[in-house]
Order: structure tokens, then C-alpha cells, then sequence
RNA sequence: GCCGGUGUGGCGCAGUCUGGUAGCGCAGGCGAUUUGUAAUCGUCAGGUCGUGGGUUCGAAUCCCUCCACCGGCUCCA
């Protein structure tokens, strides 16, 4: 027998006898590699460690230690989830079961329309790692699409799919099927089969860091006009100490909860007397509002915005000009009827209103561009289950703005509004971005094809212009115009929709809203919507997440707490307090009525920046005790006077007692 | 809107399976304690067990309705 020749990614080259699988050039490498092998990509291509090599092959052994090593393992599972929930229930029907970011997840059909219980989760993986105990091989086989229907028989979502795949539709690829002609299919074990692209893991035996974490319903096809499915959703890791990071991340990630925070710092709550998605502020979280908002108006005010207002409810009629009540009246609360038949709305949006300001009067091209700021509130109706904390709500405010420009201004006018947007989203502690695109959705625009051409030219443009990441968001869009959305990654690396700018050309239109040229002609401004915020709402969900509630000093609601250590250092505590408090700072005094490590306690798990503590030292020579937020080794007789000065700068400077 | 889960003093929870008229911790009031950097002690008060209905001699507990929240799905102008 001969040998021929293979490519090792380092670019060398290998050779093995002539018939070689994969796994014997793993094994031909090192016994090591050949034990952490899963899968092989061969040209670029993934498939199985059983696949054999021919001459000039660019193989890649793949590991369970990366990406596809991962996404194979994670798959593999979801096969083995499947079998052991047909063990556990004869005659269930199993749909489709992908890897997903961190896990993976299987829907099913049940026999007599029954459900899984939380508690079916421990019984399942009960003999999943039974089914891993056996170290059962997948084997890989291939039918003709008419084999494949009767192999699949009972399982009518594998014929649907088979079906639709030879049909040639282009459904989302979830790995099902290895082409239109081709049905692929692995079986592992005497009682399970699946209908499967692949590739696999060679043995179930190379499983096993893996955990069930919940159970949902979901859509047949994503389709909620199909049946409703049960979905059970897992995690597995290619070791034991991945899978506990993981987990250990999402419990971290649970304790940053701005729903819980929320709770717990006193800052919002949701009574239900009041309704789903309708927040209210406390005193706590009505000062971080107070202070985002101020500062934002200051901003604002600084790059030439105007500020107007405009009132929550509007009759049917301005809906029905700016087109909503055609697109999304879903979106909207149910009119009320007043006046003898006359129908008023709460407002989904600010921009009409807007657009009447500008109508108010003859506008001139010298007065362009023109920006309005407004902090507006705004209700959606949002269906009953997708309300979410702070982030997704049914009554909100928007940092909304709308900036009336001629075409030709269009351009410039985007790129400061882009760096507008970046630069304040920085000043609070927001910085690592990233630009999304969004293009003409299908079937639901308005306007002609050049306009959107045009429209999406200049959004590329400028987008990157800034120099950052773009990615394009194909028909995502919204029916009047495209948009950049700046997305924003928090302290723990989740992505965040955060400002979005959009263009549009229809709304004024719409409105008839034009503006006198400089060649006299009466011609329809461009408006470019923008919220940057997002909502004020959400926007503070975000902060509190991204800072797990330590909050930087100058949004914290509390900046400094005074305690004395016996009741005769109170009056020196008021008096540092007050020194504080009359160059601005948000200060309180605790009295010393309990021991001073229970009401330094207390402070820190309020999450204050400083604790200051006074006793008989200071009171003599006129300095603190502090104790930073963040740190376990207090500083003391700080004089106060430095205290202050340092902490007004910091204040000032919108940083975090942590970043000194 | 759909599927599953949960709802017990202000907050966090036990009690529910196996019906016999509620319990713990924190927080709160009062009193004592006078404290130098993450919980002082004692005492008191506080709940028609989400809502409405049903079963039962008797319901936090079993059944049904509705509401809210949680996790998903769909949606997100």
C-alpha cells in the first residue's frame, strides 16, 4: 500500500498509508490528539473522524478545546437528549436540535399532548448519562430521499423537513440534511436515529459536561401560527471546569440583575395596582434619572439642540398621516373615544409632533439644520408576555431627537451625530462599540428604490467613517428609512442595542412639512430620527447591569455617608456633611445609635462610593476616615478639604471611585 | 398572545406532595448598649397565604377562573 501526502494547518506536510481515516492520522500525530479529536475538517469542510484522506487533503483535526470542537459537542448532546427522552416517552416526536451559543436545545411532541415538569429534567439526564455510559458510537448513513421518509415514518417533523429540503426550499440551516438529493442520517445505539448533517463526536463516551437547564415551549418552525413544541434548553462544555464557569458567569450574571438590584438599592418597582411594564422611581433611582437626564438636556444644549415639548395623547388623525395606524397599530393602547365620536391615541412615538413644531411656522433653509430634543414618553402596547424589567416596557422615555436637514447637509450632519452619540455614551462608561446597518425590510418599505439607496450609501458611509466595527443587518430596517444602531458591550460582554439613528425621507413627506431653498422652491427636508439613550428606562437597566449596581459617584444616588464612631462625634459628622453637601455632593449622616461595623455594613451594601467615618482623631484635626467603595483598607486622617477637592474632581470628571 | 414554572408580613424564604385555622431570617418600632472600619443585646408589632369561585366538618395545602411575575417562543416602529 502507499502513502500519500496531507496538509497540517502549521502548513506541513504528513503522510499516512494510503486509506488512512482522519482518526489514524490523529492517532499518527500523537495518542493525546487522537484522544481529544472529535471531528475532522478536511478542505474546509467539517465532517467525521472516520472520513478517509486522500492525497493533497488540507486537514484539520478538530478538538473539543474550540469553536467547532464545541458546537460539534453541544450537537451530539442535543442527539443524546433526544434519545433519552424517546426512551423515557415512547412515540415522542422530535423536531429539530442545534447547538446554540453556550448549549444547545431539542423541541419534541409529546404522545397525548403532554408536557415536561421541571422535575422531567433530572430524570432525562438521569439516562442521557446512562446513554453516555454506554460509549455508543454515531454512525453516519446515507439514503435517497424516498428511503429517508420511511425510515422517518413515525417522526412527521423529520418528513416535514426532508420534504421541504427536496422540495428545494431554503429553509434556516439547523443542520439537518446533507443536501436536496442526500439524506444523511447517525445513529447511535440500537433505538436512535436522527436525521443529521453532522458531523459528530465519534462516541457518546466523549460527552458528558453538560446540564438541562430548562424547559420552554416553542413554535414549530419559529412559526406561531404552527404547532407549539417543548423545548428543552441544555449547556455542555468540552471539561468539567468550563462547565462550572459557566455556570458560575450566569450566577454572576443573575446577581447583576437590574431587576433585582432594583429591588434591593430601592431604586424602581412595578406595583401591579398600576400595570405590566409601568414603572415607577424611587426617591434612589429618581436621583440617577435626574442626573442622566440633566446631564444629557446639558449636552444636548452644548451641540445646538432646541428643546420642545409635546403633550401624550393626540387624536387618531396624526397617526393616520405619519402612517402608523397602517403599520403598527398592534403596537399601539386602543384608542379612547371622546368628543362624539372623535378617537385619541397615547403616542408610540415623538416624531409627528415634532414634525407639527416644525410646520408650525415657514421654515427657511437658513435655519437648518434643525434639531429638536425632547425627553418624551411614549406607550406601546406590548403583548402581555414580553414585558422585561426596565428593558422592555409599555410606558417609556425617550431622549429622542429629530434633526430637520437639507440633502445635502444629510451626510454631515450623521457623522457629528454618530460622534455626538459615541462621546456621550462614553461618559457613562460605555466603550466598547460596535455598528449595526440595518437595510430596507421586504415587503414593508416605503419610498423608491433610490432613495433607500441612497439612504443606506450615506449611513455605510459615515458608519465607517468612524472607524468602528459595522455589520449589516439585512432587512431590519425600519419601514421609513434605515438605520445605525450603535450596540454597546457591557462589563460582561453582553451586547446592548443602545443609540439608534435613522433616516428618513417619507415623515415629512407625509406631512407635507417643507422649508423655502435658497432658490426659492418649497422642498421636503430630511429628518433623521434619533434616540440615543434608547429609553431612559432601559438605558439605566443597562448601567446598573454594566456597573452591578456601583453605580459611578456622580450617578450614585448617595455619593458619601458620614458616620461617627460615638454619638459625640455626630455633630463633627453634620458638619463634614454639610461641608460636602454645599459644593453639591448627595451626602447623608448615621447617627451613631448601632456599632460602627454594622452601619458600615449597611453603607457598603447600599453600594456607596465613600464611607467616611469620624472619631476623636478628627474631630481634632479637622480630617476623614475613607473608606472607598471597592476596597477593604480604609484611609486614614485624610484632611477635608483634600477629601473634598479630590471627590468634586472625580465627580466632575464622571469617574469611579474604582478607577483611582 | 402561546408553553412551562412561581405567587405566604416591607424583603428573602420554609410550610403545599401526605388538608386540622401560619413559621424563620433580614428589615421596622421601643428599650438598653457608646462603639475606629462588613451584623450588640433584649423586646414588640406586622400576614383574611395574589384574586374570585368550588370540593370538604375543615383549605396556604385539592380543583377551576382571572391577575401578576419568572424562563422561553413569537414580537420589538
Amino acid at each position: 500500500m502507499s502513502d500519500l501526502d496531507v496538509q497540517l494547518p502549521d502548513g506541513s506536510v504528513r503522510s499516512v498509508p494510503d486509506g488512512s481515516t482522519a482518526l489514524d492520522l490523529a492517532r499518527s500525530i500523537g495518542a493525546r490528539l487522537a484522544k481529544d479529536a472529535l471531528a475532522v475538517q478536511i478542505n474546509g469542510h467539517l465532517t467525521d473522524l472516520v472520513t478517509t484522506l486522500h492525497a493533497g487533503d488540507r486537514v484539520a483535526i478538530v478538538t473539543a478545546n474550540s469553536e467547532d470542537g464545541r458546537e460539534i459537542l453541544r450537537h451530539s448532546t442535543a442527539h443524546v437528549l433526544a434519545q433519552a427522552v424517546t426512551r423515557l416517552w415512547p412515540g415522542a416526536h422530535y423536531a429539530i436540535g442545534p447547538a446554540i451559543r453556550d448549549g444547545f436545545y431539542y423541541d419534541f411532541d409529546l404522545p397525548g399532548g403532554a408536557h415536561f415538569s421541571d422535575d422531567d429534567l433530572e430524570s432525562i439526564e438521569g439516562v442521557m448519562r446512562q446513554i453516555i455510559a454506554e460509549d455508543q458510537a454515531f454512525i453516519r448513513a446515507e439514503y435517497s430521499v424516498e428511503e429517508g421518509r420511511t425510515l422517518f415514518l413515525d417522526q412527521p417533523f423529520k418528513v416535514e423537513i426532508i420534504d421541504a429540503v427536496a422540495a428545494g426550499a431554503q429553509g434556516e440551516d439547523l443542520g439537518e440534511l446533507a443536501g436536496p438529493s442526500v439524506v444523511s442520517t447517525y445513529s447511535n445505539g440500537e433505538d436512535f436515529r436522527d436525521l443529521c448533517r453532522g458531523p459528530h463526536v465519534p462516541s457518546t463516551s466523549r460527552l458528558g459536561h453538560f446540564k438541562l437547564m430548562r424547559v420552554a415551549g416553542a413554535y414549530w418552525r419559529g412559526d406561531e401560527k404552527r404547532p407549539q413544541l417543548q423545548r428543552i434548553y441544555g449547556t455542555a462544555w468540552e471539561s468539567a471546569s468550563a462547565l462550572t464557569a459557566h455556570l458560575e458567569q450566569l450566577a454572576q450574571a443573575e446577581l447583576r440583575d437590574h431587576r433585582r438590584l432594583g429591588q434591593e438599592l430601592d431604586l424602581f418597582s412595578f406595583p401591579s395596582e398600576i400595570g405590566p411594564g409601568l414603572a415607577v422611581f424611587h426617591p434612589k433611582g429618581g436621583t440617577i434619572r435626574r442626573v442622566m437626564e440633566e446631564y444629557s438636556r446639558k449636552r444636548h444644549e452644548v451641540s445646538g439642540y432646541e428643546f420642545v415639548y409635546s403633550p401624550h395623547i393626540t387624536k387618531a388623525e396624526l397617526f393616520e398621516t405619519s402612517g402608523h395606524l397602517d403599520w403598527f397599530a398592534d403596537g399601539m393602547y386602543p384608542p379612547m373615544e371622546l368628543d362624539e365620536g372623535q378617537q385619541y391615541y397615547l403616542k408610540p412615538m415623538n416624531c409627528p409632533f415634532h414634525l407639527l413644531i416644525f410646520k408650525a411656522r415657514q421654515r427657511s433653509y437658513r435655519e437648518l439644520p434643525l434639531r429638536m430634543f425632547e425627553f418624551g414618553s411614549v406607550y406601546r402596547y406590548e403583548k402581555s408576555g414580553v414585558v422585561h424589567g426596565l428593558t422592555r416596557v409599555r410606558g417609556m422615555t425617550q431622549d429622542d431627537a429629530h434633526i430637520f436637514c437639507t440633502r445635502d447637509q444629510m451626510a454631515e450632519e450623521l457623522a457629528t451625530l454618530l460622534q455626538f452619540v459615541l462621546d456621550l455614551l462614553r461618559d457613562f462608561g460605555l466603550n466598547d462599540f460596535y455598528l449595526e446597518l440595518s437595510t430596507r425590510p421586504e415587503g414593508k418599505a416605503v419610498g423608491s428604490d433610490e432613495e433607500w439607496s441612497e439612504a443606506e450609501a450615506i449611513l455605510e458611509r459615515v458608519a465607517h467613517d468612524a472607524g468602528l466595527e459595522l455589520v449589516t443587518d439585512v432587512g431590519g430596517g425600519a419601514f421609513y428609512g434605515p438605520k445605525i444602531s450603535v450596540q454597546a458591550r457591557d462589563a460582561i460582554g453582553r451586547t446592548h442595542q443602545m443609540s439608534t439613528l435613522q433616516l428618513d425621507f417619507q415623515e415629512p413627506k407625509r406631512f407635507d412639512a417643507t422649508y423655502v431653498a435658497k432658490d426659492n422652491t418649497r422642498t421636503n427636508p430630511i429628518m433623521i430620527h434619533r434616540a440615543l439613550f434608547g429609553s431612559v428606562e432601559r438605558f439605566m437597566a443597562i448601567l446598573i447591569e454594566h456597573y452591578a449596581g456601583n453605580m459611578p459617584t456622580w450617578l450614585n444616588p448617595e455619593q458619601v455617608r458620614v458616620l461617627g464612631v460615638r454619638d459625640d462625634h455626630d455633630d463633627y459628622a453634620h458638619s463634614v456633611a454639610s461641608a460636602l453637601r454645599s459644593v453639591g455632593v448627595r451626602v447623608q449622616v448615621e447617627e451613631a445609635s448601632e456599632p460602627l461595623g454594622a452601619r458600615i455594613r449597611r453603607a457598603k451594601l447600599e453600594k456607596i462610593p465613600y464611607i467616611l467615618v469620624v472619631g476623636d482623631d478628627d474631630v481634632a484635626k479637622g480630617t476623614v476616615g475613607v473608606n472607598a467603595r471597592g476596597t477593604n483598607d480604609p484611609d486614614r486622617a485624610v484632611s477635608l478639604d483634600d477629601f473634598r477637592a479630590r471627590l468634586v474632581s472625580e465627580i466632575d470628571a464622571h469617574g469611579s471611585p474604582e478607577d483611582h
